[in-house]
RNA sequence: GGAGAGGUGGGUGAGUGGUUAAUACCAGCAGACUGUAAAUCUGCCGCUUCGGCUACGUAGGUUCGAAUCCUACCCUCUCCA
């Protein structure tokens, strides 16, 4: 893996990932396929969009259809006919959300397998392995992702093992493939400052900051990115996991976060949420039934420009499963759009100008910030 | 003509004398969703000048109290002639 910036605007920077499957335009936004299908999108529809990484999911996948299976068809990439870069989640963030099905321990993670109970045992070392058997571009470690709240010595706790696991991550990647470490400690600075040194003494591909977007203020994820901007190497990858809304993605990009994945669109899609050059609209809502204009005028696709919100509306409310595809296809070309105008003013060095214009036009105060 | 079943809030359909303005589902009106156990979940859903008012085919009756029991009528469906 290389990486290159190419411009910077204060901390924000357009850089390129240069993997063996393709390069990635940075920042970056990563449309998230768990089960090996950005769910609604077809690969060709990917393209369209303008993506050029996806995500895939240890866990996953290791339970269905299985990692040995998809090794055996040669990689994940062929399985799914997808040909650009993969970044695969560790299964570190099932931990977290699926709650009593996973009890931690120092050795791993037993899991309950929530399609059948079965269980399973999964250390740092299997974890790899498995983003190996996928044959994923950017593997990523094995962590505990620090409930939110916790008290200091629980997320001091969390984000120790979290690192023993880290280095045992290292230890057992064996594969070409890129490898990110996860910065952990919660809302606590000194914490995420002794996770972010001990990623740094073990020496990764890339930085990605986990543990937000989990139930925090805006305000208390705001002040870490401040905090991890300063702090982060600079000629380093730097992705902020699971993040986010537009608005949190823009921010973010202030501080000089390269890399974001995020089911967001593609789940509130699915649910009817739009997301638009003006802000987030809800397609099942009345006031669309017998709306002429396209989906968002802004957005140069076939299918935000070609298809109306009535006909959106109408497929939603019908529950035809075109209407979470088209959905999907406009949230992620929205998205898409949304990364390469911000790739563009950075290189332009009109970053400044963008994001005034961004709240601007969403009615929103511009918060403060980098620039 | 005879026999039987039934008519419940926009729809389907529970309830068969008292926590019943009335279960549930659908439709309708909104909201939520951030490294996907999610095409999911949540709230509202008769009228109201917020004190009440009107409601279970229609009209009476029994009862302290009726969607629920009785009588008549109207209507629908099934079977037999």
């Amino acid at each position: 893996m290389k990486f290159k910036i190419k411009n910077t605007c204060d901390f924000a920077r357009a850089s390129e990932i240069q993997l063996s499957r393709g390069i990635i335009n940075t920042p970056a936004f990563m449309p998230v396929g768990t089960n090996g299908t950005v769910k609604g999108l077809t690969v060709d529809d990917l393209n369209e969009t303008g993506s050029e990484i996806i995500l895939g999911n240890t866990f996953h996948l290791m339970l269905r259809p299985g990692d040995k299976l998809i090794k055996n068809f040669g990689g994940l990439h062929k399985f799914i006919n997808w040909d650009k870069p993969i970044l695969t989640d560790s299964g570190g963030f099932q931990v977290w959300s699926l709650g009593d099905l996973a009890k931690i321990s120092e050795d791993g993670v037993k899991f309950s397998s929530p399609y059948d109970g079965k269980k399973i045992f999964m250390r740092p070392e299997d974890s790899i392995l498995i983003q190996e058997n996928l044959g994923s571009d950017i593997i990523m470690v094995f962590d505990e992702c620090t409930d939110y709240p916790s008290t200091y010595e629980d997320a001091k706790k969390s984000m120790e093992l979290s690192m023993r696991w880290a280095k045992r991550c290292k230890e057992a990647h064996k594969s070409k493939s890129a490898l990110f470490g996860i910065v952990q400690g919660g809302m606590f600075k000194d914490l995420r400052e002794e996770s972010l040194n001990k990623l740094i003494e073990i020496d990764f591909d890339g930085i990605a900051l986990g543990g937000l977007s989990v139930g925090e203020s805006k305000q208390e994820k705001t002040e870490i990115l401040e905090f991890m901007c300063n702090k982060l190497p600079e000629h380093k990858p730097r992705y902020l996991m699971g993040v986010g809304t537009p608005e949190d993605i823009v921010e973010a990009v202030r501080y000089g976060i390269d890399m974001f994945d995020c089911v967001l669109p593609t789940r509130n899609a699915r649910n009817g949420q739009l997301f638009t050059s003006e802000g987030v609209i809800n397609i099942r809502n009345a006031e669309y039934k017998d709306c002429d204009e396209p989906i968002d005028v802004n957005c140069k696709n076939k299918v935000s420009q070609n298809y109306s919100r009535a006909y959106l509306n109408h497929l939603h409310r019908t529950n035809e499963m075109l209407g979470a595809m088209l959905a999907t296809y406009h949230n992620i070309s929205y998205y898409q759009s949304l990364m390469n105008d911000i790739r563009s003013a950075i290189k332009d060095n009109l970053f400044a100008k963008f994001i005034k214009d961004f709240y601007n036009k969403r009615n929103l105060d511009m918060p403060d910030g980098p620039i």
